[in-house]
DNA sequence: TTGTCTTAGTTAGTTAATTTAATTAAGAAA
DNA sequence: TTTCTTAATTAAATTAACTAACTAAGACAA
């Protein structure tokens, strides 16, 4: 339970000021003290520890209001470095990140097809191995390793229970990190990582329930409350892709039937295209439909703009639910956003239940794209150093 | 912005102890400190204080464990009274409760056919008169007045904007109510003050994610997170009557197709009922389908089976979405809940995600029945108060 | 019955961290 | 050059927690 001690006071304003100077640099002590109600003396302490800890530093003088020129106070970017991975289907990326998401190394792997849990986490040893090799001079800087996993993990042990795509199950990602690297591993699932990601580093600001749905081969998603991402009972929050919009329609790989995922996903585009077009390539895929649409070839278009109702109508359902302030999409659907986004704007107008939420609502497409989810992954770290 | 001073402090620790007496009491000093983690002097200075307030009383000695007994504290469940009111597409009702939710008094009164504003406001203007009068000797210690409005309702100004039963538009409830009995007034929609209601005096004791839905005429829910009950960004959280569960089906009361309410509802059960059975009566309601599945006759007890198949989709809609760790059914079409409740449950093992969903996924039927809604309109009053 | 041990709760004094008020720093404007 | 502003720090005061020691009151065993 929550107590009220000194240091829940003086964490509830260290954390307050250094998200100030994140978010808001940069800025001057007395505007921090301004905007947070902070009183000025206490804002001078906090800030002195910041930067004894390395979190901030003092940068040029701002420009006098009529008086003293303020000392303006930034982030220290490189202060601190985090490891991110992206372990997705087909490939396993990582990074290495500055605290704002400025990317100093990169590196990626094809993973073998069927391949073996030992495989599997040797491969992404390597990877990790190599993006550190870049930075070796600073390789003591780095606070942490966060993975991104797809498929179903299991949080506090760091295992990937089960991924439908690879076939993998029980890997122990958290663990054998840990012992090869001597570093605090975090792992997570993919889309909610994408979440962290977009909210992070996409430069919105505070906004108090943050939504990012990653529409690709599966639909998952990732809601952000208070700053915090959200879990649930039984770490099912965000699990929309599985959410019933219809009470037919094939069958999805959660063995039912009607689920939002099975009208939206990459496998639902071509499927559809198979099923509207006579004369569709045996071989199509969803790049293929996003490029024959852009051909001009109406008989595509329509299938994208068919995908982007659906996809319209699992937002509204979202919004009826949870009613978020912001709402990002990405994902590999999404690059065909110029097709999809009219007939997702036009069905929220349409459905959505008051004046005020059809005006309101706001959906965007993802501003920082493929590297937001390894770009969570590595942002995962940065929550406990800023919380 | 949250800010660390020494109030907050205070007020953490003061809400601990308060609500730790509330849902544990009766219990000693001692033991809050124990089960709290604040230090006995701590807990002794603001229970001195909390009982100035008159929030908290002594009661009886405790058994002693091997030395002094202990002092046992209970709320002071008479030292504030709080008026609900329950305005529905019928009737209103009111009620006057004490701090654990025992009602001291009750009126009820019909609403004209095709009321007018004043006509509403005065009507409910004297059903409170009403319960104020029974308890006339201890009206100063009414703390004030709060108000469940069906239909869509600003909450801010406490006016409803919008009831699609009754035909009524923005009603200046608040600011009437406030004019007349010159004591705070909160307005909330229905189906969030039954929420509160049910999570407040439904002794489920603290959880994190607590949801309840209604199920009626229409179908609405409430979603509270620790302790607090979720808005969204247009007030739209909750509102699953218009997630949309199909693609095709009958006209929503929104314009739409598909919406869950028109699956669920009273009318919608009615409407099936007509559909799956050649000789239902014309006159046919929701009351008298399971007054007939009660008899025995199976057509009907169908039509409510299959009713309980679709409520079970839409929970797992929720389920998927949110992931509640506890989710309470109410509202009038519960109340046939022995045909429903069987199917609801199977329907959730059948579709949740996981294995651990399908096991731990909790749904029980509303503990307070009928006067959730009325009482959760008297804990609007509370929750200021507690918290 | 008496002494010792346990648990409950209070009192006195200390400590952590904020706040207020005063002070220094440094520039703008007249 | 004086006066006014804004920025930041320092010193003292305040708040409300914590520690340690103490009183209260009963259990239990010799």
């Amino acid at each position: 339970m929550l107590r009220g001690t000194f240091q829940l006071m003086k964490s509830v304003n260290k954390t307050a000021i250094l998200n100030k100077i994140r978010l808001a640099g940069p800025i001057s002590r007395a505007d921090i003290a301004k905007e947070t109600g902070i009183t000025p003396p206490t804002v001078s302490t906090i800030v002195k520890e910041l930067m004894a800890e390395n979190l901030v530093a003092e940068s040029r003088l701002g420009k006098s209001k009529g008086g003293r020129k303020p000392t303006l106070l930034l982030l220290k970017e490189d202060g601190s470095y985090v490891i991110g991975v992206d372990a997705g289907s087909k490939t396993i990326k990582a990074i290495v990140s500055d605290l704002v998401g400025h990317v100093l190394a990169r590196a990626e792997v094809e993973i073998y097809p069927h391949s073996t849990n030992e495989a599997f986490l040797e491969q992404m040893t390597a990877v990790i191995r190599t993006v550190l090799s870049e930075i070796a001079d600073q390789c003591e800087k780095v606070l942490g390793i966060g993975v991104a996993m797809h498929g179903v993990v299991e949080i506090e042990s760091g295992i990937s229970l089960y991924s439908s795509k690879t076939g993998l199950r029980n890997v122990p990602i958290k663990e054998t990190l840990e012992a090869a690297f001597d570093l605090p591993v975090t792992v997570e699932n993919n889309s909610r990582a994408m979440a962290i990601g977009e909210y992070w580093f996409g430069d919105y600001g505070y906004i108090q329930r943050f939504s990012v749905i990653n529409i690709g081969r599966g639909v998952g998603s990732g809601l952000i409350v208070n700053d915090k991402l959200c879990y649930g009972a039984q770490d099912l929050t965000g699990e929309i892709g599985h959410v019933s919009i219809s009470l037919d329609g094939d069958v999805c790989s959660c063995g039912n039937r009607g689920c939002f995922e099975t009208f939206v996903s990459g496998d639902a585009i071509v499927k559809r295209a198979k099923k509207m077009i006579q004369d569709a390539p045996d071989d199509l895929t969803a790049e293929k439909v996003y490029a024959f649409a852009k051909e001009g070839k109406t008989d595509y278009i329509h299938v994208l703009e068919e995908t982007g109702k659906l996809i319209g109508i699992g937002i509204i359902n979202l919004v009826h639910t949870v009613n978020p302030d912001q709402i990002v999409l990405g994902g590999g659907v999404m690059k065909s956003a110029d097709f999809l986004m009219p007939q997702i704007q036009q069905t929220i107008r349409e459905r959505a239940l008051t004046e005020k939420a059809k005006a309101e609502t706001k959906v965007v497409i993802s501003k920082i794209g493929d590297d937001a989810t390894v770009l969570g992954a590595a942002a995962l770290l940065l929550t406990e150093l800023f919380y």
